[in-house]
DNA sequence: GAGAGAATTCCGCAATCTGGAAATGTGCTT
DNA sequence: AAGCACATTTCCAGATTGCGGAATTCTCTC
């Protein structure tokens, strides 16, 4: 969907297929893919080879590829050291069991410099958000992103602010950059990101997690129409999520990570 | 630890390199990784680079490289579709909970051509073998290494049955090959391995898993020693186990695996 | 502050990669 | 069965990109 992107250089390409491969359907073309990556298909069909080699992608009934069992494998063997988002889940619940609003857990992608959303629990109640897994949260709004935001280093967050006012709209005026970093600073101070916005009625509370050399590895969260935000006792939501955020980050620190 | 390999062009060794990072300590050197890999160290650096764009990996602390934030959420999103170990990982515990026998599940790598231990849970008898997760497993041997061999193509099945009688002895002569095929033929008969050396005294019940596609995945199995495999009622045993295999195999078919 | 070891850059040669187009293969329809 | 449409795979010549030993710079350690 992005254009002006075409990696140069076989290494280059390899690396930057792997994301289409491992997100994509179970079954997959050469010309599908060639055409989301928006490469040439004999370009797309050498790196396709080496794969194959590889045990990255396999051969599928009839004319297909397959995500490669060795991709599987490798996958297992890294989340099997850590895995942020089965130990979230309890936690996830337990935010959700004791304030009946909807929990998220994100992770951060360095490459798209976006968070996304790694699981959510939702609220019981009817009003709510539409929330879906590995959607895409963009960093400067709302207080999933801030969480995570706040934490990047200075040239990454620089890039992702300029990169985002010259994005599409999102429906209201960019928020000034003073008023940005001083939201930033305070999310640091505090620990905890708080967002509240009664305008477009939402509102919600994250905190960051981080991994055992101190990098920002995502954020969880819960969020809520702002109405109902009023009717909580926002420090103690705050606490609680704080304290999650705090649980996940010394496990992440406690296992390889 | 293998020799005369090495991989030409970029492409190539950016795949070959993929599993030394993800199966490597969380912080590694250029170095190290330049050694264990068998490459030059320039040429690895060069490749390090093209990874650190795309957040294969990412710089530590110091001078030091650790696997990348982009790899770990690719890992995720796989694994989430299906997760055999978390899947299997109950199975397991009701095998041993109902026969007291070390219940083992391996994924088959089919770059290394080997079966590996992606799972244990170990026996409450004090009597029992080193299995240990991570471990491999020369398929042309035991239950579960037949389990997966048995099942195949044929010219996978003959390149590691070459190969793995070229390799270093393990003690006793290879089995002659009429009699593997005869065993293999055995197997998918039945649908189950079963395995009795009381020679080294070793005995165990293996079944196999499948893909979506009937690829196979893996297979699970319990081992013991011989002289405790004729206390059990082995069809009843070789049954308990099949189920779980097919059990496993319904659930990759259904979720993406 | 000096030294040892690691990471990073350099550079000329050439092997590998590139992509449009042609050839081959596969699955579906008539 | 035969033919058709579409997807995959091969081919090729030009040149970009990768290659790795050696020199340089950087970073921890003593």
């Amino acid at each position: 969907m992005r254009m002006a992107e075409a990696p140069k250089g076989a290494a280059e390409r390899l690396a930057y297929l792997l994301p289409f491969i491992a997100s994509g359907p179970a079954r997959f073309g050469l010309g599908d893919l060639a055409e989301r990556a928006g490469l040439p298909q004999s370009s797309v069909h050498r790196l396709l080879k080496v794969m194959l080699r590889f045990g990255l992608v396999e051969r599928g009934t009839g004319q297909s590829y397959r995500p490669g069992r060795e991709l599987q494998r490798m996958a297992s063997q890294i989340v099997s050291r850590f895995d942020l988002v089965r130990s979230a889940r309890p936690m996830l619940q337990q935010l959700v069991d004791s304030w009946q609003e909807t929990a998220v857990l994100c992770t951060y992608s360095p490459v798209s410099r976006k968070a996304i959303i790694a699981d959510v629990v939702h609220t019981p109640h009817p009003l709510r958000y539409a929330v879906e897994r590995d959607g895409e949260i963009t960093l400067p709004w709302g207080s999933l992103g801030r969480a995570v935001l706040a934490y990047l280093p200075r040239g990454e967050q620089e890039a992702i602010i300029r990169q985002s006012n010259a994005g599409p709209l999102t429906g209201r005026p960019r928020s000034k950059r003073a008023e940005l970093d001083a939201a930033l600073e305070s999310i640091r101070a505090e620990g905890v990101s708080r967002y509240y916005d009664p305008q477009i009625d939402i509102a919600g509370i994250a905190g960051p997690i981080f991994g055992p050399e101190g990098e920002i590895l995502g954020c969880v969260g819960v969020t809520m129409p702002s109405r109902r935000y009023q009717l909580h006792l926002a420090d103690d939501l705050a606490s609680a999520v704080g304290k999650v955020a705090r649980d996940l980050t010394e496990l992440a620190s406690m296992q390889g990570a």
